[in-house]
DNA sequence: GATGAATGAGCTTTCATTCAT
DNA sequence: TATGAATGAAAGCTCATTCAT
């Protein structure tokens, strides 16, 4: 059945071209012409694989997010020391930075701003399991560092928040301001910090 | 003899019934009808007041942060000694959230958000001044205690970079979804850390 | 009753102002604000002397026209020789572009635009009439000139009516570009040509 | 495959539309709306066709002259005899009267009126050059009258701008009033003073 | 009488979506 | 299946007019 395969590629090319247009535009900003134009192709057509404005947003968000959490597994499944683990989590986070996902880095801001308005109207970027995704990774990550006696013990939940915080604190203030400090740098300043603080 | 109002203290009232919709539905699905019927008024009466939507949604924003700021500051001016400053600074963004001020902390990403779009169009919201003010005083405050000899020599640049991030992503989170964590247990969390991983 | 002569005045005042804002602006384009500025008094006033925006550009239309034709009928009223009233006509009008008047002569344009306009809907400026007006009394210049035997005999109300029609027109050109010619010097030119034509 | 348009010719439609309202209400007083729903079309179909009111008002005001300007010239390419050709140019214009052209003759003063307002903020149309036009071409006329001997030496440049005024104005007072005088009559009566007087 | 704050009808323009081809 | 011409709802903004003071 190729004609399947045709389409769902199709659908790809058309998200990799939604996500370009509504990282430089925001949601609002962006219009549907400009994302059939960036794809080459007609205006209606977009239509044949989404039904609407919304649920390609929603689409791009998840597809954008899955290229990054992809990125950031592929570098820690195979290790088995989860502070090596954890230092592959970090170090995951910097090297994204120098891959081509950085250039759409600024979109993560926009999603996310797109996700918490309207709470009400339309939920429909569920930032909130994305959240909790990444805390539960990190949290188990510390859950196994205790259990293996190497980190002490502390409020596993509380501490995978503020690294997730951190993380995302530092990166808002970068894409603000690209020139105000050395992102992997500050990262890896954060990184030190933690596992410092926490080994035995 | 003409009306007398006290346009100040009119113009300040439209400013808060425009915070509280451009809160909740954000820039671009904020529309003026609606600034104006929150603030019991007529449409027109807006644009008696501010020229555009655009110069409206600017000062919302630093009258929004205008508050914060001297809620933080006023709880920090009478002390002198810098490790209890920045003791004070953390405690004055929990009791932000005691605040009437929280309600609208949902605000800031939206603010936000619409800060770091349109880079290139209107940066009509100075975000990095804003950022760029924070780490100021944070990092002051840190040179100081260095100063004093009361925590270790450290980047003070990277390190008030790192406070303001952590802060921030942790609000973000809460935001997203406030059963998470409790936000005051989680900032006292950061202020043990960061002071007890500096002091000497 | 000074108070009536008081109102007058100010009435005139006003007309003044609004003949100068409608000149230069247009119809559409005049604010009633703009109006009540230019003559130093609040927009509400306005409406005390005027009861809408149409009664006052009819009213500031009709003051405009009756400077111009007074500034006309002064120049021609001593003289008893028909001929020579009618050479103080070509003169009074080349006359008037060495008045003050001349700096309104591009009102005459929009004033008229707006009288041909929304004939249907509101001929609030009667044209027809100031038309006829001026060909009568050319009319009946020529009708005297030739029972005097000093003009052949002509159809004086076609004449008359290309004569007006050749002022207006000459006019116009001057008004789209006041560089194109001369106006004095083509009046004079078309005075010249039409007295040679019709003189015995 | 998509709908095939002649997007050319619908242009032209919308523009007659436009021309038609544009001439009965004047600029500032015509609505989009009444634009698309003369042309039986959409109110936001316009818009892809014309980027602006401002741009479709300008194209209808060429669109209506070129229509003018083809009908009088066509009168006249054929003939070689200078003095036959400016015959054939007042013939021409007398022609439109008899041809659909003359029921948008209304058109004129108002193109004119909006021409001549806002002449610094926004020269669209360009009156300047349409007037330089007409009179060269008339001067011309009368020049090569001249060499080959058939007229008599004179200022062929203010003699032109008189022809082309005397022209409007006698329109225009018709326009104001259609029962005032026969208007072909009058060009009749311009045309033969004109060529008489120029006759050697 | 004089004022200008307040108003809302009404405008141009945009753009997601539809649908005939 | 792919298209883009057509659409009309919706939004920002203007300004003549009203009216409380």
């Amino acid at each position: 059945m190729p004609k399947i395969i045709d389409k769902k590629q199709k659908k790809q090319h058309i998200l990799k071209a939604a996500i370009e247009v509504f990282a430089s535009r925001g949601f609002k900003e962006t219009k549907i012409a400009s994302i059939a134009e960036n794809a080459g192709i007609g205006k209606g057509t977009v239509y044949e694989y989404f039904k609407s404005k919304d649920e390609l947003f929603q689409n791009a968000f998840y597809e954008f997010m899955d290229e990054i959490n992809t990125a950031i597994t592929d570098k820690m499944y195979t290790i088995v020391d989860p502070v090596e683990k954890l230092r592959a989590f970090f170090r995951a986070c910097t090297e994204i930075l120098d891959s081509p996902l950085s250039d759409f880095l600024d979109v993560i801001m926009d999603f996310w701003a797109e996700g918490i308005k309207n709470k009400e109207k339309k939920p429909q970027i569920d930032l909130k399991s994305m959240y909790e995704e990444y805390r539960l990774m990190i949290q188990n990550l510390l859950d196994d560092c205790i259990v293996e006696k190497k980190f002490i013990k502390v409020d596993t939940h509380l501490t995978s928040s503020l690294i997730i915080g951190a993380l995302d604190g530092l990166m808002i203030q970068w894409i603000v301001d690209k020139d105000v400090f050395d992102l992997k740098e500050a990262i890896s300043l954060l990184r030190d910090r933690i596992i410092d603080s926490l080994k035995i």
